[in-house]
DNA sequence: ACAAAAGTGTTGGCCTTACACCCATGC
DNA sequence: GCATGGGTGTAAGGCCAACACTTTTGT
């Protein structure tokens, strides 16, 4: 029998070194208390009119994570916010042009921080509960981010990336709500935060609400980094 | 500005076909009460007598994950494991013979049916804790796919891909022992598993054993099937 | 009879859930 | 003063962890 290996035999390498490496990028933000995704309108006749991911090719001198982070800076001006790889997608005839495995990401930022580097409004976010239909196998891999994300946020408190530094009980609960699709009980979110010690009060309130205003925090990364990182079990 | 987006514009994207896509298999055992995992000795001069794991080249018409099911067939004689994508590594130099972007799986087998499809001997199972160096950056994609699977055991019944079909209580508690690294309650293991209904009793007893014999169990995968699939937690 | 591992229940503490009233603010 | 959402505590039940003795078999 005989077989190859990629990790011990070399010779017949070489004939395939034709494909190419893309990354796209599933960015999540949170406005209107609704979970967002920046989409872009493609051009490519085979999906006209239809919305993708943001994602490139891999330059031949990049990794791919640095990849996933040029995509995000060129299309919302951001560095340093929380990605992931989730992972690839590698089906036969997934891009037109020919073969084409993608590495998915997703990364979670502050929609009020995004400068969108638009050239004809070709930029939009979405309700992710919105999207119908979208370019290439985009909605397969929204959907396993997105999936990943929900168990993210149980288990590891990352939502705090979607919300701007400053934010209320509410607003942190409207966002959990909206990630997974549940509605949860108001007093027992609060003593689930407060008893894992990651807010700060600020001793601020929220502004121009016609209502009682709500006591604003913000989180406290450190404290997290030190502590075990135990699961927030929703 | 000027952006580019693989998704909308295709003009540019010929002169970057030139990267590599393999794929890498973790195949995980289980034998002597230790988690192991098949290994291969590296060829290459770069790595001259270090262990590597199972990969090779995608074929431009093969998906991915045929390609994995396809090293996995070509080397245990395997088909129809468990087999899950991980994770995509695409550092820049990690492959000698070029910009090789490789996509890791792991599989769980029944160590006893596997019939391994060696050369020279050069195939060898490995406890998973004992292994120290490794070709390429293969020892991080090991640790990654390990981790990955001490979550899954975690969250779903998937160890029972690692026993033969029929098992002890004992074998059973031993598998999640090392797999986690952990010592478990023996009364609220078997609380835990019965309570669950996975298992089925099949009247029969170990052989050969110089002790009281312990009672012998399958898994049920329908009745897990059908059930909401809840985790195991540990 | 002895060695070795199988098999079996109960209790206490903790964590989770469910639930209703008063408070502060804007209008 | 009324409408709106903010803020707070407790009790009951379920879940998990800790723990020791008896049973069966081989030698």
């Amino acid at each position: 029998m005989h077989t190859k290996n990629i990790n011990t035999h070399l010779t017949e390498i070489k004939d395939y070194f034709k494909a190419a490496i893309s990354v796209d990028c599933v960015i999540f933000g949170f406005d209107e208390n609704e979970l967002k995704v920046l989409l872009i309108e493609s051009d490519l006749k085979e999906y006209k009119g239809k919305w993708s991911l943001l994602g490139d090719i891999v330059h031949p001198d990049e990794d791919i994570e640095s990849a996933a982070y040029r995509v995000l800076r060129e299309r919302t001006g951001l560095e340093d916010v929380f990605m992931e790889q989730v992972q690839a997608f590698g089906g036969l005839n997934r891009h037109p042009a020919g073969r084409v495995v993608t590495i998915a990401y997703y990364s979670l930022v502050n929609i009020q921080h995004v400068e969108l580097k638009t050239l004809q409004n070709e930029l939009h976010w979405h309700a992710v509960k919105d999207i119908r239909q979208m370019a290439f196998d985009h909605k397969d891999i929204l959907a396993t981010c997105y999936q990943r994300l929900q168990h993210k946020v149980i288990d590891q408190p990352v939502g705090f990336n979607l919300l701007p530094k400053k934010f209320s009980l509410r607003d942190l609960q409207n966002l959990y709500e909206a990630i997974l699709d549940v509605k949860l009980d108001r007093r027992n979110f609060r003593k689930k935060f407060f008893a894992m010690d990651y807010l700060v009060d600020l001793n601020e309130e929220e502004q121009d609400v016609r209502h009682r205003p709500a006591r604003l925090y913000k989180f406290n990364q450190d404290k997290y980094d030190l502590q075990h990182k135990k699961s927030l079990g929703f």
